[in-house]
RNA sequence: GCGCCUCUAGCUCAACGGCAGAGCAACGGACUCUUAAUCCGCAGGUUCUGGGUUCGAAUCCCAGGGGGCGCACCA
């Protein structure tokens, strides 16, 4: 069936019996300068050939490592072949295992298929290559030269099915909402914009998923979860890619405790999973993920961390002396609560290293939060904030459409005030509010933040297997 | 968007005002148990681009382009 008859033809399938990996699995532990009877079958790339007269030696690496291969004319016809291989050819062989006299686990190989040529090479056979620029840009080779960026990514994927597993056993359903919004809202952030040609209607990437989510807990859908793009058009650094990955998940009759329950529980978990331990090493120093995490008003913690009283009791007059004194230039737009917010991101923030759920956020900066059940002003909202970054945002959602219509139109006025990131009044989901919304709880987590950390990186890039780069230049 | 750094052979890097080089890869050859195999040979360049200074520029200066880092914005 998949003969090669013309020279250069190359298979259409071929048939394995083994991974490298379970060759290594099955005969690591033979003696040196043993043979078995047992044959295999493995494919890959070739990535190092040493060929030596009348014997050659070549490593074979697939998907999970890599395995030595062993070839001598008298069992191979296609010794001459074998030793043409570039670096970086795909071939099939077969052979019965042993170990050489060095005690190397190799395949003794008696049939060679070459599967596809690499007819550009792999770079430097050891350095491989080390421009960021050509890493990112040639991924597919960066992932066979660098093992690191193989493992980062390999992470990721299997974090976000640990994610998925997480919340189905918990009842939770994965959704799919729109990407194309007409108004782009929750959260606040600067859209990409584009154009829908038979409509003549311009459309916006979404930001977030979030009012979408919630119009189908409107629907009656009472666990969802969306783990999906969302595309903000922001500045490039190495934490901010222009489109990154979002998890967000709502629970009707949940409130922002509940769920942050369910946040702790959710990472840590990961954590544990990924490094078998809640104990990991970041940037140098530990974190530790163990439950519970530390809980602290976002007021509390501003005091705490600036020695000065931060609240939203404090006169006007004294928060902005506070913000002139930190260095934030205060805008004619702003109240009690954004100056707080300031003050804590400008002080406080970056100073959270162990994952600590962040309270109480003020209303006027928390356009979707519902009201804090006891202290005015206040919203039930937590961020959770790890190696002083944020994690996770979320809250107990706004469910009232009046004051949720108050808080769109404070939102509209900041806008005209020239705040580009300022939410706009979405008629349709008010209405979604006006036939009623359960209680419920809402959280969103950036995942390439997430496996940042888990990775230990602080290259957003290093976890996103295609990031945006400028167009490349001819 | 602003500041600083950087760009040399396919890859990794030298040469830092005086003839552009090495290792790996490629190509030709030797080699029957290697481990980044080794050895011999051969080839490889608009030194990112364009100006300028200089007897002479990869090197110094200016402008542009790519990339990195920091700041700002944000997740």
């Amino acid at each position: 069936m998949d003969e090669q008859i013309p020279e250069l033809a190359t298979p259409y399938r071929f048939e394995k019996s083994d991974s490298t990996a379970s060759v290594r699995e099955r005969f690591g532990d033979i003696e040196t300068a043993t043979m078995t009877d047992q044959r295999v079958n493995v494919a890959g790339r070739v990535m190092l050939l040493r060929v030596q007269g009348k014997v050659a030696f070549a490593e074979l690496r697939d998907e999970t490592g890599a395995v030595q291969l062993f070839a001598r004319p008298n069992d191979l016809n296609s010794f001459e072949r074998f030793c043409n291989l570039s670096l970086g050819d795909w071939i099939g062989v077969s052979g019965l295992v042993g170990k050489t006299r060095r005690g190397e686990l190799s395949i003794f190989i008696d049939d060679l298929k070459v599967l596809a040529i690499a007819r550009r090479g792999f770079g430097d056979k050891w350095h491989g290559i080390t421009d960021v620029d050509t890493r990112y840009r040639q991924r597919y080779v960066d992932l066979w030269t660098s093992p690191t960026s193989r493992n980062i990514l390999s992470t990721r994927f299997k974090v976000t099915s640990l994610i998925r597993r997480f919340l189905e056993d918990r009842g939770f359903v994965e959704v799919e909402t729109p990407i194309l919004h007409p108004l782009a809202g929750g959260a606040l952030a600067r859209p990409f914009k584009t154009h829908h040609n038979a409509l003549d209607m311009d459309l916006f990437l979404r930001i977030a998923p979030e009012l979408y989510l919630k119009r189908l807990i409107v629907g009656g859908f009472e666990k969802v979860f969306e783990i999906g793009r969302v595309f903000r058009n922001e500045g490039i650094s190495p934490r901010h890619n222009p489109e990154f990955t979002m998890l967000e998940l709502y629970e009707a009759y949940a409130d922002y405790q509940d769920i942050m329950l369910l946040t702790e529980t959710l990472i840590s978990d990961i954590v544990v999973a990924i490094h078998g331990s809640t104990k990991i090493s970041y940037q140098g120093e530990q974190l530790d993920f163990s439950v519970p995490w530390e809980r602290s008003t976002l007021e509390e913690l501003a005091s705490t961390s600036t020695g000065l009283e931060i609240s939203l009791d404090t006169p006007m007059e004294v928060l902005k002396s506070y913000a002139d004194q930190f260095g934030i230039s205060s805008e004619p737009g702003w109240g009690p609560g954004k100056l707080v917010l300031e003050i804590y991101e400008k002080t406080t923030e970056s100073k959270l290293w162990n994952p600590t759920f962040v309270t109480d956020f003020p209303t006027e900066v928390s356009p979707l939060s519902r009201d804090h059940r006891t202290k005015p002003s206040r919203v039930e909202r937590f961020e959770a904030i790890v190696a002083g970054r944020e994690l996770a945002n979320a809250f107990s959602e706004l469910v009232d459409p009046d004051e949720q219509r108050a808080r769109f139109k404070h939102q509209v006025e900041l806008g005209r005030q020239g705040d580009d990131e300022a939410m706009s009044m979405d008629e349709d989901y008010l209405r979604a509010l006006e036939y009623g919304m359960p209680p419920t709880g809402g959280l969103g987590i950036g995942i390439d933040r997430l496996i940042m950390l888990l990775c230990d990186t602080s290259q957003i890039r290093e976890v996103i297997a295609f990031p945006v780069m400028r167009e490349e230049q001819r």
